[in-house]
DNA sequence: CTAATTTACATACGCCTCGTATATCAGAGG
DNA sequence: CCTCTGATATACGAGGCGTATGTAAATTAG
């Protein structure tokens, strides 16, 4: 007995989506899939993570619950899909600030600057700084493990070695640095004058960084 | 009509409590008040936020719901009163530990090592470093405003203004330290070595504070 | 000292959200 | 052509939250 109903499914939904398009199914999934990515990073970036509803996006992507557990299990695997397609973006812009600068350090500098300033989209801060370690735990046992740390820790290893900075555990200062970053960028996006803050945070963070500067240090 | 079953009413819990205790009324409220925030820190600490059941903690403490709503609002109205006293209690042991150094910047140090030690407790990371940014937005916009962070700030200041430290802007310079700090929890607590990884951290904390000071720093 | 009012809390109800179980249909392959 | 697997939709149940409402104790008024 029981599901009656069933008589009606989803006829009309269906066959307008084979009217469409008549791509392999394989393209078929991937389009589903970045579908429901897409809405859930709008939805996400927007309501925050806990007051976006599963039902409105699917809908808002023109499916249903059903598609997403099957492709992503639950919510926080959607999410998890979300922040590896956040940072891979992020990591891609950051990769190009450092490859233009002149010198290595500059380089350095320059990703940090950039960094900060990706940051302040209110959809990275949303997602990837708040709600991310809130729902995945901390960000550094992420699988992607942030591509950003990762090239700033090769940098800062590489700067190491050549001597242009103090003797210090790359992985560690990259990560301090960064969290120094993230909570500056926070702290921007909330100030009353935004533009006058992040100018004194990237003195600050440039102050701060110089002191790991060999030739800055005097013997001692 | 309707409410018929309000005979039965909380005689029995009324009755007992009555029964406990005949103090004044305003000491019987902060002390539910004070169950409630306990109860909630407890969950809050272990199950995190989004997974504490209401109904549930609110059970533990031996109250219900409505207790909730008249106190505190809402849920998130609970979470900012947990958050206060966690803070409070922060801000009352970095004190202690500034106030024991010899000069001002060892106390400096000392706080910032003693920050990063206390960030590495379950119950703060949980509570005030992960959900309540989350939840409640950026943490240097709390009514708080995070005694830890003022705290260092106005030391940053003195230390600039006797010209032990470069000059900077106080507030950036203890914003981003402290991020960087706030990070470096986070990453010690979830490493597979927290001992040695709290070491690695700490070493290249103090890295960083000292090219900060002017004595270590060369005229460039 | 009694009556009115306020305050503190408990209960009931409804909406919404999530997760799981089930149903259906489209393609792929034999 | 038939079967089987995979992609998606639907139905159902369990909880969670917020609100509206109820009650009794404490306080205040007269």
């Amino acid at each position: 007995m029981a599901y009656v109903a069933y008589v009606n499914y989803n006829i009309r939904s269906v066959c307008e989506r084979k009217k469409m398009a008549h791509k392999p199914r394989s393209e078929m999934i991937a389009e589903t899939r970045a579908k429901l990515v897409a809405a859930a990073r709008h939805a996400f970036g927007t309501a925050g993570y806990a007051d976006a509803s599963m039902d409105d996006f699917t809908a808002a992507a023109g499916l249903t619950r059903g598609a997403l557990y099957h492709h992503f299990g639950d919510k926080k695997g959607l999410l998890e899909a979300v922040i590896a397609e956040i940072d891979a973006e992020m990591g891609a812009r950051l990769h190009i600030v450092a490859g233009n600068a002149p010198t290595r350090w500059e380089g350095f500098v320059a990703e940090c600057i950039a960094y900060i300033e990706m940051a302040l989209e209110p959809e990275i801060q949303r997602i990837v700084l708040r709600d991310g370690p809130a729902v995945l735990g901390d960000p550094s046992a992420w699988p992607n493990q942030n591509a950003c740390i990762r090239s700033m820790a090769e940098n800062l290893q590489r700067l190491t070695e050549e001597g242009t900075i103090v003797a210090t555990d790359p992985e560690a200062v990259s990560r301090l640095i960064n969290g120094a970053m993230l909570h500056a960028s926070l702290w921007i996006a909330n100030a009353p004058d935004p533009e006058a803050t992040s100018k004194k945070a990237v003195h600050a963070l440039k102050t701060l960084l110089e002191g790991l500067l060999v030739r800055n240090r005097s013997p001692g």
